[in-house]
DNA sequence: CGTTAGCTTGATTTTCATCAATACTCGTGG
DNA sequence: CCACGAGTATTGATGAAAATCAAGCTAACG
């Protein structure tokens, strides 16, 4: 198992390329999330208070936002782009809880402390808070919680659904929900899914469902004889059998 | 795998004895989790017309409250004993995605159907609410909302812990986790962790943990033989080398 | 007691991880 | 433009962990 990553140094949010509200000239009003984000249901009163507020963060493929212990002082909105939250065990094995696309938030924590690590999976730019200046916001506008509960409740039913995924599929089995899933995600969001597009590496898919990347890449191969899918590129998927390949998803 | 769970019939939640507010007596200043439940915020004008609402069920160990796809019409908080929440595949593997303890609660939904099945572990009582009412209350108590996420994200929290549980570690590391955090879970509650009582069989642990009955089995009778564990009884764990026992559930 | 459900133990098989080598991709510099 | 090298993906051979198959055992209950 690569100890490596554990010894990663990851950039913390204040080293991230900023741009500062002033200067980056966005409006919530123009923002791409902005019918998705938590903030959707705020009134002009609260959005231009937030607008006040918020920061842009860009990052780069593979750059680190935060890790798991560092101060939950922020909270982040994600504006483009993906990122990945992850845990990992002492000796470096590490479980991919999750991908956060746009309009998703991350950071909303338990206590004072972030619990997972979040990276950049693609090149991303987030809209970033204090927590406290989000709290004092919340607590004038009640319905900024019960977004967020909704939006939380999502994600906590995907996780549900992982977790089935990862204690009882096996491996053509989890690929091929791994594969629908992305493909249900992509279509949601209007992106090309002929061919898919897989926006994270072997490792990451690995890491997501719980296997080795050398199974993932035996499993991808045993689909494409089996005439399943096929791989124009490494990172594109091509779906040439739908119907086996959700017979497999469903055990 | 067994099959035989995918056709056993369970209670719904309709068919469980029942006790309505008016002759069960109780308020909510007398009810057990009153401190700890989401209800814990509410001022008593809200908790009074909660009285109204509210109706005890009870159920039997064994006894089902609801299933995956039935109308999402209740929503209730446990006040004794434990349930466990878990997925099926349509071969009848299932996964326990969780277990439900007093004070917390169940049937948040998404959309109009619950995402699981709720089952008794031991026999309990919970409080049970229309989701209408609920709803129509949050509305009027914004703090009730703030309330639900809090518990949700911590829910969620422990959903993405056990990810990594399911996905990356192995059997023996599985089996002291779950015993620590069973004993940690006692011990929050005041029950006695020496030794300590498993409320579930053997097949409802593999089924949390991703593992065979066998396999959780044997895993027992190692851990006894290493004298990390004693078993007084099928149902009590004894930790004789709590060391030893954590070492192993850090991987 | 006898029966049954739940638990344990043993033998065998399967799946996936591990170890090891090879190929592909892409960027860099000769 | 091609050679080189690093990172990533694939493929092959082997091994280990856990599932499966199959008895027994234990404890609880009529």
């Amino acid at each position: 198992m690569d100890l490596s990553r554990t010894r990663t140094t990851l950039n913390s949010a204040l080293s991230c390329r900023r741009t500062d509200a002033t200067t980056s000239g966005g409006f919530c009003q123009d923002c791409a999330v902005h019918t998705r984000a938590f903030c959707a249901v705020l009134d002009d009163d609260a959005l231009s208070r937030l607008e006040q507020l918020h920061t842009i963060i860009n990052l780069e493929s593979e750059d680190g936002l935060f890790m798991e212990g560092d101060d939950a002082t922020f909270f982040f909105t994600v504006l483009s782009g993906a990122l990945r939250l992850s845990k990992l065990l002492p000796d470096g094995r590490r479980q991919i809880t999750g991908f956060v696309l746009p309009g998703e938030f991350i950071g909303l924590s338990l206590g004072d402390i972030y619990v997972d690590n979040a990276e950049a999976l693609t090149d991303a730019s987030l809209c970033r808070f204090n927590v406290s200046d989000l709290e004092r916001i919340g607590q004038e506008n009640p319905e900024m919680d019960s977004r967020l509960l909704t939006m939380t409740n999502s994600t906590l039913t995907q996780a549900r659904d992982h977790m089935l995924l990862l204690g009882r599929m096996k491996a053509p089995e989890k690929i091929a929900s791994f594969l629908i899933g992305l493909m249900d995600r992509a279509a949601a969001a209007d992106q090309p899914t002929d061919p898919l597009r897989l926006p994270m590496s072997r490792a990451d898919i690995a890491d997501y469902l719980g296997l080795t990347i050398e199974t993932v890449s035996r499993t991808f191969t045993r689909l494409k004889v089996d005439k399943v899918i096929s791989l124009p590129e490494h990172n594109r998927v091509q779906i040439e059998n739908m119907e086996a390949l959700m017979a497999l998803a469903e055990g």
